[in-house]
DNA sequence: CATGAATGAGATTTCATTCAT
DNA sequence: AATGAATGAAATCTCATTCAT
């Protein structure tokens, strides 16, 4: 998602044209800045650092510091809204199988940079609270395609019909967002394949034997 | 929970001591505030207003801003595991039984004051990771009595026994955070009875029809 | 005008209550300071410094930057157009000694302090300029009432008919200013009395002898 | 005025040699920026913008943005010091005319380009202040022309012999400068004629009646 | 104990200037 | 000569914390 791709070459060729392998290197900079100090006592100068680039860099970049935070979650949400899309799309699942990719989404996006998740658990919340009007569209759109997916599987009878969407979907947010979070802080000890399955797991058929 | 309970009489004795009811008054203006502005940009000079003290007596009470929070969290998780322990030794319940009661605590201690549920969305994670030394001891003990719990059940055949322990409790604090985030923006229109309802059959149940 | 004045004698009752005297302080630096570097390159630093209070005082009384020099020019006009209010309302001058008591005014207000005549013809033009919207409204008063003088000595065919009123209060401002302005450079070496006289004369005759 | 003149030929000759067309559209950029926004506040970038070059490209025609306004004053004050010279020596004027002269150079050195009043009420104080050892030698030689032309008047007894020459100097640019800068601001409006004729009558006759 | 004025360290952001292309 | 992306120094303003009263 965050990485630069063919523009790397570009960087060759024009060193002191706008690079965008620089914006990339300063969003995943702040990725990790922001991960391990909080967004609030991260410093922008330290991005910078990290980005190898000058703080004044930084703002050709970007507006000012929140707009770095918005951006990755606009480009993160992106993402999964697209892929989440495919997948309501996608005439050849079942409605179990849709729900169970659309967890994979979530977990493929965060599995490639562990520190994602921890700004998912950290810093999500706060700013949606406190900038819902800015907060990037791609995170309503997202919502809206698995309520869809959701009551689908509703309309199917492969869902409970008593189940909430409202409830729901944000109870799947937050389980989620606190086991990536877990598996964030130390992910070498935990099997991200195993919290994907538990999670699959737990979201369909809840704790009780049958 | 926050107020200062027996400890009122202390002040009849001896007026030269710490009024207790200030500090509570604080933790009541900070949760408050810290709900609505988020942590970082709380002022304490707002708090104290709030608290209707000077800025200079919240330090007579609580050694920084930090400490503030620290305490909210300790005392909220104090009630809370005070009352799962009550559950995990109360013989006369059903494993099943056990697990409502568990979900209902937490519903409960969030009920008088929605903004406590904001807190614990917003502000909870990232202390956590940030000061997981210092963060109250309290928490630690209430994920320890749930995890008990959780084992009784998966003994007598109750729960599945492929529910892994580490992911649920944190699954289940990170959807039910959730949730009580959304109820606790508009405490008015969402009913926390529902709320707490879909909690519990999704968890025991899972969202699959059977 | 900026003097504390009486309140000296409060300072030393209660030195921890937020002082009159500092304000004015803080007035006096700055004007000292903005005369010295130009607003721009006036540090608050400096003037605090000068003023002999912490940086973070300054904003105690305050807002910005701006707002310090807007309270110059408030006060300093402030004290012009109440004397010169008092000048137009004295029934027992004639207009030729009201034009001779306006200036004397003017002089009045920047003798004790040249650098307050440095701001004058430094950052007043500018400062109108580009906030026109939010300059101290004594400025206007002022001006007037210096119209209405003008006025009435050209009713009283003291003044000259073909006097331009728009033109004239301007071109007194700007005289002064520009004159008043080269004294406050050496103050010592330049009779601020004579300046006084030659203004008179030259805004009263002209440059022609007869 | 800042047009380059005769250099336009060296472009034809060495269309290696810096372009003089550049640096005069970065002149009149920079007057129309500095006016709308004052020195400090106006942009480099801004300028160039203006004057359709690029920002480095102000610095291939100018050491720093000082030397842009500094280049400004020079300029102009050459233009009046060249007119006022050819005055001074003009055997067919009368003092009096002289003094008329004097007036009508100023205004018409501003009459093409309103902002250059601009620059002149708002920045030229304190550049001069600020830089006195650096500001264009052009200025000293149009005050020195000019108090030539009044010594001469005096010695002639057209002038009044007590006018005292320093004072007169300045107070007569002060008032100018500021008579020009409210026409500046909305030149449609006033008539620059009718201010100038003010201005010729004050400066002679004063604003008594005779 | 209580107060709240005072403190001053610290971080974001701006923008004149540089320099590789 | 021309470009404009990159630089990084510098300064305003904030606010947690202190402490004299």
């Amino acid at each position: 998602m965050l990485t630069g791709g063919y523009n790397e070459q570009r960087v060759i060729i024009h060193m002191r044209y706008k690079e965008p392998g620089k914006e990339t290197a300063i969003l995943h900079a702040a990725i990790k800045v922001f991960a391990e100090q909080g967004y609030h006592k991260a410093q922008i100068s330290r991005i910078a650092e990290h980005a190898g680039v000058a703080t004044g860099t930084v703002y050709l970049y970007f507006g000012n510091k929140r707009d770095i935070l918005l951006k990755i979650f606009g480009e993160m949400w992106a993402v999964v809204a697209k892929q989440w899309a495919a997948i309501a799309n996608d005439t050849g699942l079942t409605a179990e199988g849709r729900l169970d990719a659309l967890i994979d989404v979530v977990f493929d996006v965060c599995a490639p940079q562990p520190e994602l998740a921890i700004l998912l658990a950290n810093e999500h919340s706060l700013l949606l609270h406190n900038h819902r009007e800015i907060f990037p569209k791609e995170y309503d759109q997202a919502l809206e395609i698995a309520q869809k997916i959701i009551i689908d599987g509703v309309t199917k009878g492969v869902f409970d019909k008593d189940a909430d969407l409202t409830f729901l979907r944000h109870f799947i947010i937050g389980g989620m967002r606190e086991a990536l979070h877990q598996w964030s802080i130390n992910p070498k000890e935990i099997q991200l394949g195993d919290i994907r399955r538990h999670a699959k797991r737990t979201l369909k058929h809840g704790i009780l034997s049958h």
